[in-house]
DNA sequence: TTGGGTTAGTAAATCGTTTTACTAAAGAAT
DNA sequence: ATTCTTTAGTAAAACGATTTACTAACCCAA
């Protein structure tokens, strides 16, 4: 009965074939080419093939020190935009013999340092990082260990790193301006209070677009809930004059569809609306909503394109992976008036 | 300028303490009670608290043969359903100080291996699995290769293995019952033509609390597509006495939806809706869509005790993990007649 | 015949742990 | 004074790979 598929090591395959350690290991890297002759790497070749041979990789990432993966540390993983994104880069990583391992910081400090020890101890070869607020000395710390790493979605103004994100400014003003020519004179804006570049930079974008602002900042953790709830219906009243809003996430737009619904507010009759972050549920709504999408398939092109270039070229520290990209506008029926 | 935070490794501390290797791992390991000395152990401890050593996992697996790892290959880790479960996972699993990694398989039995292989070759202690189509006896040899695994969601019903499930003959039926108890008369329900057993199980639940059975079963891959959609509108075509839907999963439920919306079906009036699975965007739809949710605290909680237990006693075989847990149904617009 | 170059390989160190099997010294018991 | 236990520790093998530095045999030219 006992089947129990005993492992077989590069020793074991030595020993059967006679032949020494050395040699098979040069034949399984490839560097047997001038060294060993034709008639003894078919027969290591044809063995590891019969047998089905695989090498440990705990013992190579302890000799090597390298793992051949990357992991990705998504704010969120079951968030639609994070996961596809981890899918995307998945595939590309596959084609050059590196795997991608994902989990989610929640946007948690303590989370994400857990988790950043655990794939240290790893030896990941790299890290790909969506960082949760004032991560900037960590990211700082992890740079000065050596690590490749690579930020996306957010990245500090005031530290040298590398980084793939979207053009948040312009997009907000493209956002914005697009609302203009819907015919919408009174945009209000709902973002979260946060130090998150994109939160920021949105707001910043909305700012810089409009001759009279009115935005409310909603705390991550009151989004959804009565709190949060409660202060966008008191926005909502004290500024009556407001004819569109702009959420600059898919969680709040989410949360505030719900508040405009409770309050009777038709949409778009009486309020435009468009969000950031293109969702199903946003297609699927009465009525569709108008949003903001991001370009998750170039984005996660360039977060793999960038980090095998850092991958390939450990000496040169010469190389800076700086991308910025611009997101595109959906018209749905959110933001037809008449 | 060079900080390059060298690793330091159990061997320097040693060297540093001026005592051997053996002593330093025994007192990392808790192994040092009545073997070395309370002084000596103070040192060690300090020593290691004020260098911030980590030991090296690679090491320890290679050593072990234990990654203290558990994978989760979820069908798709974006879907709210199994991000959910991982998320529980995790942090259960965490206190008995386990990781949990996950990835997707995309119901592809092709990446299935292909991940497989990867975390065998990492030496992961179990795996929690939603296995693809076709993947029995896959399944099968994983677990004569010894290793512990726990399957979810789905499970073989001519394999004896472990498994965490929903009730999903009894699940249908309750909300069959649910539908009719709301006055619906003529119930169809729309599958996926599948020999998962969800899907099996789902529509046997179904045809077992049905007079008359009118079923549309499509595949996998057609849904959201014209296929599909266009089987579905040929469905309802074919079958006007329909005065509601079950739908078998959430992908089913939003395609059908959109099909509704285009025929200018009017639910609940027309057409009452359930479906499995809930989903904000089912709560957030016009009008809300009733559904039958799954336990999903339970469920996770059920996978950790149970892949903790195998892995405390593996010696013993005759351990059997096989829990199926019922369903609830969340009652919304979608159903309410009149 | 000597020396140099090529070909085909191998021995042994190393990565950082864990663990088994030892020992030396001190104290207790006879 | 001898033996027996306990205490406090250590040496060395092992896990499975990679890689550096060797060698032995052969060929060829001078």
């Amino acid at each position: 009965m006992k089947s129990e598929k005993q492992k077989v090591s590069i020793k074991d395959i030595a020993k059967e074939l006679g032949i020494s350690i050395t040699t098979v290991s040069f034949v399984i890297n490839g560097k047997a080419k001038n060294r060993i002759s034709d008639k003894v790497i078919k027969k290591v070749e044809d063995y590891i093939e019969k047998v089905g041979y695989r090498p440990n990789s705990s013992a190579q990432s302890l000799r090597t020190g390298k793992s051949q993966t990357i992991v990705f540390m998504a704010e969120d993983i079951s968030d639609p935009f994070f996961s596809t994104v981890a899918k995307e880069m998945e595939g590309l990583a596959f084609k050059h013999g590196y795997r991608i391992i994902y989990c989610s910081t929640e946007n948690k400090k303590e989370r994400a340092l857990e988790l950043l020890q655990f794939f240290k101890d790893k030896d990941v070869d790299a890290f790909i990082i969506t960082p949760p607020e004032n991560f900037e000395s960590e990211t700082k710390k992890l740079i000065e260990e050596e690590k490749v790493v690579v930020l996306f979605d957010r990245h500090f103004h005031n530290l040298d790193h590398h980084y793939v994100v979207l053009d948040n400014v312009n997009s907000t003003k493209n956002a914005v301006e697009f609302l203009k020519e819907k015919g919408f004179k009174n945009i209000g804006f709902v973002g979260l209070k946060s130090n998150l570049s994109p939160m920021q930079e949105r707001h910043q974008g909305y700012l810089e677009a409009v001759p009279h602002p009115m935005s409310l900042l909603i705390k991550f953790n009151a989004v959804g809930k009565k709190q949060g709830n409660d202060q966008l219906e008191k926005f909502l009243d004290d500024h009556p004059a407001i004819d569109a809003i702009l959420f600059a996430t898919n969680s709040l737009a989410i949360a505030g569809l719900r508040v405009l619904r409770k309050k009777s507010i038709q949409v778009p009759e009486q309020l435009g609306v468009a969000t950031f972050d293109d969702r199903e549920l946003f297609e699927l709504h009465t009525p569709s909503i108008s949003v903001v999408s991001q370009p998750v398939a170039d984005l996660a092109k360039e977060l793999i394109k960038g980090t095998l270039k850092l991958l390939g070229h450990p000496e040169d520290n010469t190389i800076r992976i700086r991308k910025s990209l611009s997101g595109t506008v959906i018209p749905r029926k959110s933001t037809e008036r008449n």
